[in-house]
DNA sequence: CCCTCTCACTTTGTATACAATCTACAATTA
DNA sequence: TAATTGTAGATTGTATACAAAGTGAGAGGG
């Protein structure tokens, strides 16, 4: 377990994915010497990894008080898929054009496919979820526009867990347009994949505030 | 020096500035021993500044090879300053229309006056570099959208060291273009704010696309 | 009763020490 | 000569130990 080149950055996302998955909740703190304890090393490369969480966004820390994850608002949320709906679409349109991107494109395809399979098999997961991650990450992986890459994903990551608490809603339309999307872009046609990534993006978006409406969430604390 | 509630905190800051000024340029190593005898700490504090660096994409780390200061190239810089563009000016609007952030806007007017007599005593110079940084900062401050705003500073400080490299640019059409955001801003005229910035990022971008044209800039290694 | 101060305890932050990995150059062999 | 291996030195990565800051309960005073 946790085999990289270094245990920091193996461990970043360990605990990334222990945040994502839910087994550490907004709010809750995140202090050192346990994270050692569970993940079986000393408390340097924690603090190593949990400082560059906190550079991603995921948590936050107050100096000599620790580490917690940190809760996300409506308002906040709203702010993150702006910034992916005004980027992400170019982005895939920027692969679409890209030949280099089209075994991106097949890859991201059968990636879809795996995440339908799990979703039929065991319904909602964080196996489906993680692979709906990868499907986007793989849209504009084929762009060479690296930073824009990076923040796009950097974002998606951030709201991760909310898109996990209602999977549900990705039963139904969402895979239709995740469809769309990938057949424009594996036909080449760069203009209907920039569409079809903007009008998922907004759906998506109104879907998970009209939930948090119902169900709010607790703001960030200080 | 370096007095932050922690030494790391204000190591980070140290070493980005360092970075920015040009101290280390493009490609200098940041050996872990030099940069612990040079800010009087240990190599602990001295990992973690780098690593929350390296989050932020100014440096590049290799495993068991160490911290090198990041390159960029002109496809890069473009990328970022079009993430600027599309996200820079709907926040200078969106503060606009806050009432909350005319002193913001207020303070930013004497920031901007301070660079303008900076500018004149001594030149470009790292001082008015860094009030030009904080200019842009406080234009976006007031509006609430907190993911956006770390989004604009970062990218601002990724392409700040290329624009050091051509401040003698700032001394005509961009100061005009700061003075008309200005204005907009304090006038409460969000849809003047908002054409202005999108103007100036898009000038300044093509200045600097020109000048990396005329003097190519390594792009960043393996 | 409430406020404040003290002091033990917990947790974080940093320094030092040691282990693992990489680099470069010399020695060996085909 | 060219390729490969061996080894010393340098550098990074992690563990342990210690210092500093925060936390909270209980004593004492208003």
């Amino acid at each position: 377990m946790l085999q990289g080149r270094t245990l920091a950055a193996g461990l970043s996302a360990a605990i990334r994915n222990d945040i994502l998955t839910g087994f550490y909740k907004a709010g809750d703190p995140l202090r050192q010497e346990q994270l050692a304890e569970r993940y079986q090393v000393s408390r340097i490369p924690v603090r190593e990894a949990l400082l560059q969480l906190e550079s991603q966004g995921l948590v936050a820390v107050m100096p000599h008080r620790g580490f917690v994850v940190r809760a996300m608002s409506a308002v906040e949320l709203k702010d993150i898929y702006h910034i992916r709906m005004v980027i992400e679409p170019d982005l895939v349109a920027d692969a679409t054009r890209s030949p280099a991107a089209q075994k991106l494109f097949i890859e991201a395809k059968k990636v879809l496919d795996d995440s339908l399979k799990a979703m039929a098999d065991k319904g909602p997961s964080d196996e489906y979820s993680a692979l709906h991650q990868r499907f986007h990450g793989l849209l504009i992986e084929g762009s060479n526009r690296v930073r824009s890459i990076e923040v796009v994903k950097r974002m998606h990551t951030l709201c991760e867990r909310y898109i996990r608490l209602h999977l549900s809603l990705h039963q139904g339309r969402p895979n239709e347009e995740h469809n769309k999307i990938i057949e424009a872009c594996l036909a080449g046609d760069a203009e209907a994949a920039r569409h079809h990534v903007l009008t998922h993006l907004e759906c998506t978006m109104n879907d998970l505030l009209e939930e948090l409406d119902t169900d709010p969430v607790e703001d960030a604390r200080e």
